[in-house]
DNA sequence: CTCGATGCAAAGGTTTTGCACCAGG
DNA sequence: CCTGGTGCAAAACCTTTGCATCGAG
């Protein structure tokens, strides 16, 4: 379990300063029911949470610093912004090439590609990844895609 | 086996106009040995095939017309530029995402993953997809990414 | 001749960077 | 204090769009 308090201890233990706008971005991101979130939801979220604004860039380079630490990923689900969300969340996504829509997978779904990952010596598991599909709805449409 | 004749064909059944830039396109699209390539690259070929400049923009909706036609598909391979490749090339990708090595996937296999994605209502086979994950060199990285 | 394609330029969205100032440790 | 974080602005990067002109059919 992810608390905000063990966020910023992990920030704290790399070295880095506790500073207003962090502590916000990691208490959103210790929010329980957090899936993935872009950059620009998770700044909006720690505003309200601030009180304040907090600049886009900040933002960025907070969750720089965290994905430096190993706390958080970002994927890039297909087209548009990346998504970020906690390492320890280890699900995957199935994301329609053309609504978008998506879908996680928990790891457990996964173990047959695990050997495939393996094989090629990649690591399977640690990393965040998104597969680009089609959902039911879309399934017999023609190329084009959503962006 | 594409060649630059069915790609214009292609275009043409769709009632789409044969320019030279189109031909040109098509001509790099149908290189044998052409993996994928990002839209800029793409036109630096087909501008070397044409002896003269195309704009970025031509290019950009020159492939959204052969996808319209089915004949290509871009991805995202994680950062940076989508590429493009040909339909036909039924083959995915794992990128690292530490350092953008990819590697090919052949269809075969993925056959545990069609059942999956069958399951989740998405279509197996006929999208590319990218699978991110880190390579062996970067297994035990910290967290950062490359973007 | 007509409509679609082109080139150019401008804008849009996401992410990065430079810099002066502020504040955590 | 001193270094690192912040906000602001600007830029970089990828992609899309508006518009006048050109050329395929």
């Amino acid at each position: 379990m992810v608390t905000r308090r063990s966020l910023i201890e992990a920030l704290r233990r790399e070295g880095m300063r506790i500073t207003a706008p962090r502590e916000a971005i990691c208490a959103v991101l210790a929010e329980p029911d957090l899936g993935h979130v872009s950059v620009a939801e998770l700044q909006q979220r720690a505003e309200q949470v601030l009180g304040r604004g907090i600049d886009l860039s900040t933002v960025y380079r907070t969750v720089d610093a965290l994905q430096e630490a190993g706390i958080v990923h970002h994927v890039h689900l297909g087209h548009g912004a990346s998504v970020i969300h906690l390492s320890e969340e280890e699900h995957h996504h199935l994301v329609c090439d053309l609504c978008g829509r998506t879908v996680d997978l928990p790891l457990e779904e996964l173990g047959p590609l695990a050997e495939l990952l393996e094989r090629h010596g990649y690591e399977p598991g640690t990393v965040h990844f998104a597969i680009v599909s089609r959902c039911l709805s879309h399934r017999d449409d023609p190329g084009s895609a959503a962006d």
